[in-house]
DNA sequence: GGCGCGGTTGAATGCGCTTACAGGAGGGTC
DNA sequence: GACCCTCCTGTAAGCGCATTCAACCGCGCC
């Protein structure tokens, strides 16, 4: 069952090839009655033009691409209620809210998103893949060894997210993690009268929790308070960790910090689980504040104040910075810092 | 900048062309030390393989595609605490949740995941992008004509996911929805003992939502209860559709039902707001259940009893059964039916 | 000394479409 | 009637790769 091709339409239709195929590009180049003719035929063969050949004779593809890390996968059931988590683990949501936005805003600009993560599997097989199937594509950190992106990104616009910037030529786009944790933090100690903090801090290797953890400190040397060199407790960002690492904390410290601050909201959610298991009251006996934004942190109790950071906009930036990019190749590489806000609900004592 | 392509390797390599392609495709047919060559040469002048060229040669491109429905674009940021609504319309959660499916199963597989939401925009463009890029796709009820589909799945594996199986050689994906209904109704009426029960439908041209009606029915009539023809009231899956429709019913009826099954979380969602508002106790006062199962429910008090539906398996199962078919073309069209389950908490009386 | 054989490689063709480029057909203009 | 334009359509040359077929190179073997 060979599908249809230009040759079939353009012999049944008794045109050329090439008017089959300005019948699709340029449809006003024809003559409306011979469009109708190849049309109807092409309706009765079942005709599909061939997005590969398409896109091999225009060099072009109306697809962007987005790769994202190689997240767990636990194979578990989020909806488990006998366990304590109530949500995915963060870097899911994470990628799944720039997925969003970058579908939403790649189908603005007319372009289809291919998604792929990063598989343990082959040597280049993920950016190869997609990188030759895309007119331009976002990398979220970590994903793509570097030197591989530098290859690529000579030949192909790539926008590395929420990374730091290791290769200069590459647009770049990041939200202002270090800013907003320091006006966190500022608000903690300045509204709050807050002087004992602790920072609960993520993987070493997260550029965005360690951009955060300096937010922290800034905020802790500009009002004169004890600036740690480490995070107090660390977790991998899942709420499971954040629980963890706060009991690890209070095991350690005589009395609990006044306030506590979470690289990310799972960890806070954890850290309140942890606390309120401990007869610790929020925001009474400490306060406690996250990072991200995740709708969860509404609901919980106390509803959680975070730095909310416009995940979605991440991806619709993403794809604006391409498409920009893609009309003008050799613009002046571009770096985006998205500014974030602050979210004050109960959990810091502000409700 | 043109990108090389396998001429420039095998130039600077001193080989064919072949044997370039075939350093790819089969690299133990190549001398190692060639091969070595080869690479060193791809690498140094960053090649990668057009997946166009690739795809048209070879007909198959490793893509599998998703088409979902163009659900509306509010252009709101979803965690504004001034709203009451808690979360983002129901649609979008779905198509979200097979998404991730579907990219987790593609990725077992070795596929990547071309997703498309239907455009107003184009006649075909969504599907003939899609169609003419991909081995096989997805598509959720309602994105694409059916006429459309029915010429595109003659050379192409489609499965049908979550809609009528309006095309019989088309594969075909669905939950158990008015299986599902009906259990959890009965739940209600065997169970709790209820017997004036009110259901809260969805838009009328929706499958989900007219299967789950069934289920309803079915349930009263094997209780012997009256059997209502139409929906008490409907929504259009929001949460605010929910509070609206349950405002309606309630101003339009006496004395509220016992018991109120809901097409789906979100409206039941804005049920229990409504609800609360009026100072009418759940589950004391009325039992209100869902169907979907999102992470919220079990958040929210009193927490959502619900019937729950393994969307993200739906994805996965969409995969399996594309890759199924890629394997065995001429397969006899298969239609699997999901299993749901119920997920009983504080809103039906369970807890 | 010819023969067959596995292991490697190259030449050539085609995948289905886009896109200059060229050409024919009408319809004005002077 | 020659000339020029505008419309429309056909011709032909690729786009970058996979793949078939044939060729070549030792080898061991009869």
């Amino acid at each position: 069952m060979g599908a249809p091709t230009v040759y079939d339409v353009a012999e049944r239709a008794r045109v050329s090839i090439a008017t089959v195929s300005r019948v699709y590009r340029n449809p006003d180049t024809v003559r409306a009655q011979t469009r109708e003719r190849v049309l109807a035929v092409a309706r009765e063969l079942g005709y599909v033009p061939s997005g590969n050949a398409r896109g091999l004779a225009s060099r072009s593809t109306g697809v962007l691409g987005l790769c994202f890390p190689d997240y767990a996968d636990p194979e578990v059931e989020a909806d488990e209620d006998g366990s304590d988590d109530i949500a995915d683990p963060e870097h899911m949501l994470y990628a799944d809210e720039i997925t969003r936005g970058m579908e939403r805003a790649a189908r603005r600009h007319g372009y289809a998103l291919l998604i792929a993560a990063s598989l343990a599997g082959g040597p280049e097989s993920l950016v190869a893949k997609v990188a030759g199937r895309v007119d331009g594509f976002a990398v979220l950190a970590r994903t793509v060894p570097t030197e591989d992106l530098e290859i690529i990104s000579r030949r192909l616009p790539v926008v590395m997210v929420a990374g730091p910037r290791e290769i200069d030529h590459l647009d770049h786009l990041e939200v202002a993690n270090a800013d907003g944790e320091f006006a966190m933090t500022t608000h903690l100690i300045a509204d709050h009268g807050l002087r004992r903090l602790a920072f609960l801090g993520g993987a070493a290797d997260s550029p965005d929790a360690e951009a955060r953890f300096r937010g922290f400190r800034r905020a802790c040397a500009a009002a004169g308070l004890p600036v740690p060199d480490e995070p107090h407790t660390r977790g991998d960002f899942t709420q499971a960790d954040g629980r963890v690492a706060v009991e690890r904390l209070l095991a350690r410290v005589g009395r609990p910090p006044q306030g506590l601050v979470c690289a990310n909201d799972q960890m806070a959610l954890g850290a309140l689980q942890a606390l309120e298991r401990r007869g610790i009251r929020v925001p009474e006996d400490v306060a406690v504040v996250g990072f991200d934004g995740i709708p969860l942190g509404r609901v919980v109790r106390p509803s959680l104040t975070t730095v909310t950071q416009p995940m979605r906009k991440l991806g619709e930036t993403a794809v604006d910075l391409l498409v920009e990019r893609l009309g003008e190749p050799d613009r002046e590489p571009r770096s985006v810092l998205l500014p974030v806000t602050q979210t004050r609900r109960r959990s810091c004592g502000c409700l």
